[in-house]
DNA sequence: TCACAGATGGAA
DNA sequence: TCCATCTGTGAA
């Protein structure tokens, strides 16, 4: 279904670092209907997560962390919770992830799609695409309309750039769907494993 | 050194 | 459905 965030925009609320450090895929389900926020100045581009994927760690093949490879890339996954974690694929795109957990555990939500919601016309700037619906689209998607690159990796959630809202949208776990993530079918049995969630017929999902 | 990646857009 | 894009990253 299509957010209506029309009533809910004084009331936002930063989420704070508790938040963040606890489970990575109870946080992964809370984070669908969140406003995520990247302030430019006194300009705001942003969207309503619709849909997440948990990425939990030393145990999951699909994880940068898996292992408990460290590397510079790697860093900000072993950072607490409440850091982002902003990464180049395929040589020309960037993800952007939420940083879970406590110090040293490298786990991570990564936000695949967003419903946009303010800054639409200069999103659509940014990514030269006709439709509204493939603005944020996306995990990369998302991050050219949003303006987020490595210059947006391990940055504090709860500072004043990059940050994540409640709108006191309530989803109702219904409107839930759980999948297996997408396009890791590298990664063995945790291919398999149920981390994906989005909301149930959001228009803005990047995939069915 | 070198194969390949949490993807995308456009052609066929 | 397939295919070019394009380069950082990590293992050798």
């Amino acid at each position: 279904m299509l957010l209506d965030v029309t009533a809910t925009r004084k009331t936002a609320k930063k989420l704070p670092l508790s938040f963040y450090q606890r489970d990575t895929t109870l946080v992964a389900r809370e984070l669908l209907g969140k406003r995520l926020v990247h302030q430019i100045g006194r300009k705001r581009l942003s969207g309503i997560i619709v849909e997440t994927e948990a990425y939990i760690g030393a145990e999951d093949r699909a994880c940068h962390g898996f292992g408990n490879r460290r590397t510079r890339r790697t860093e900000s996954l072993f950072q607490e919770g409440g850091y982002s974690y902003v990464y180049m694929i395929y040589g020309m795109h960037f993800c952007f992830n939420a940083v879970t957990r406590t110090c040293d555990h490298p786990e991570a939500v990564l936000v695949r799609a967003l419903q946009p919601n303010e800054g639409v016309s200069e999103m659509k700037r940014n990514r030269l695409v006709k439709s509204e619906r493939e603005l944020t689209s996306g995990p990369a998607k998302l991050c050219e309309a949003l303006l987020i690159d490595k210059a947006q990796d391990r940055l504090s959630l709860v500072g004043s750039e990059l940050f994540i809202e409640d709108i006191n949208l309530q989803i109702s776990s219904q409107d839930i769907v759980t999948k297996p993530r997408i396009g890791i079918a590298y990664a063995g049995e945790a291919a398999h494993w149920p981390l994906r969630f989005y909301i149930c017929g959001n228009p803005f999902i990047s995939k069915i």
